[in-house]
DNA sequence: TAGATTGTTAATCGATTAACAATC
DNA sequence: TAGATTGTTAATCGATTAACAATC
């Protein structure tokens, strides 16, 4: 176990992700070892963030063969996943969640969504995309029976701080909402909002000839 | 036209269209006035945070009645969006492409998705989800004929960097990537980057228990 | 006037970069 | 040793908060 880091931010996470993808490529392409400026160079940041970000998760490498790529993604998975990985719900199976169960399906050993949930009867209780789909009410107990510790909302605007709520009672500790609202959490659960209309329009922005910079 | 802030973040424009989504609910129930601490709790940031931002659309409330809710929707539109809208184009017609068109059918006039492109020959010149599809073939010449500024990549991750190079060489000045890659881009094209592996995975990070924080 | 909200300024906090000494 | 890369420290940059004066 040994200290976690004092300080991870969120980018820091997002880039240990980004780190791992890449050097699982390269250990397929049979690279041994890798300079901090090299993964820089891929993960478009600086060769000291890079060292900072690996210092985080505890691993060290040589000025003389800089990190060991296997060993370094054993590192990674170890600070990144919890041991036995978690398990995860998805609630609302319309054309965003289909897309998300299909995403997902198979790729993310440590993070498997176990779950789905709808109110739609005709969608309850069927498989979709590989995953058991089950009538919302049942939602408190198939996540204490899966042991479910994370949950994807992607169901409509007005219909998701109710499923947060419910989530929440359920002892989810963790929500990435696709909903356009800034849900109401207490401060043990940790959120994540993930509005596609936002990000497109963050595009629109500074794509914009007038934009600033 | 005026002077655009001098530095606006993504943050702020993310609140921005958050505020935008808040107060057309709230002008919908006949709210005609609104005060900063109000939009603060609603978007979850401090008072003073919603004054600047609102500053930077170049709208001032009054200490007598704050804001008021038509015409500043009205300054942060005109902020947001360029004069008529600009055109958004999808590369990848997969689950998620297919999602992303449903998502975003007739919700944002000012960002319309006009075009997607797909190798498939099954999927290109047909309609799905009310979007003309075409060959990836066509794509400089169905941006430029379209006005297309705006392009969302939702191809393989093996496929993102050559979609995001004829897209630049079309023309398109802002990218919103799902492609799990960072992509090489000249610097007067915009890029966001969505890995929703990415989202999960911080999300993981932060929900466990030994997380710090 | 008094109360409340506004915009403004200074202080804090965090993350990132740049410069350095230590290591192989 | 010499060259290059590592981890560390100090400096910079930006965003956010907190305290204040101005306004209605």
């Amino acid at each position: 176990m040994g200290k976690r880091a004092k300080a991870v931010s969120e980018k820091s996470i997002g880039r240990l992700s980004l780190y791992r993808r890449l050097l699982n490529v390269l250990q397929a392409e049979g690279v041994r070892h890798i300079f901090s400026h090299q993964l820089a160079a891929m993960a478009r940041c600086s060769p000291a963030q890079v060292r900072r970000d690996l210092m985080a998760v505890g691993y060290s490498g040589s000025p003389a063969r800089g990190y060991e790529v296997p060993r370094l993604i054993e590192s990674i998975r170890e600070f990144l996943d919890a041991p036995g990985g978690q398990n995860v719900a998805l609630v609302g199976v319309g054309n965003l969640g289909r897309a998300i169960l299909a995403y997902f399906k198979g790729r993310r050993p440590n993070l498997r969504i176990v779950a789905a949930f709808d109110n739609d009867a005709y969608k309850a209780n069927s498989v979709i995309e590989g995953c058991h789909c089950y009538p919302t009410d049942l939602l408190a107990r198939v996540v204490e029976d899966h042991r479910i510790s994370l949950a994807i909302i992607t169901v409509p605007a007005g219909a998701a701080q109710g499923v947060a709520d419910a989530l929440v009672a359920a002892g989810v500790r963790g929500l990435l909402n696709f909903a356009p609202v800034r849900l109401r959490i207490p401060p043990h659960v940790y959120v994540s909002d993930l509005d596609m209309t936002v990000s497109l329009e963050t595009v629109a922005y500074f794509a914009h000839p007038d934009a600033p910079r």
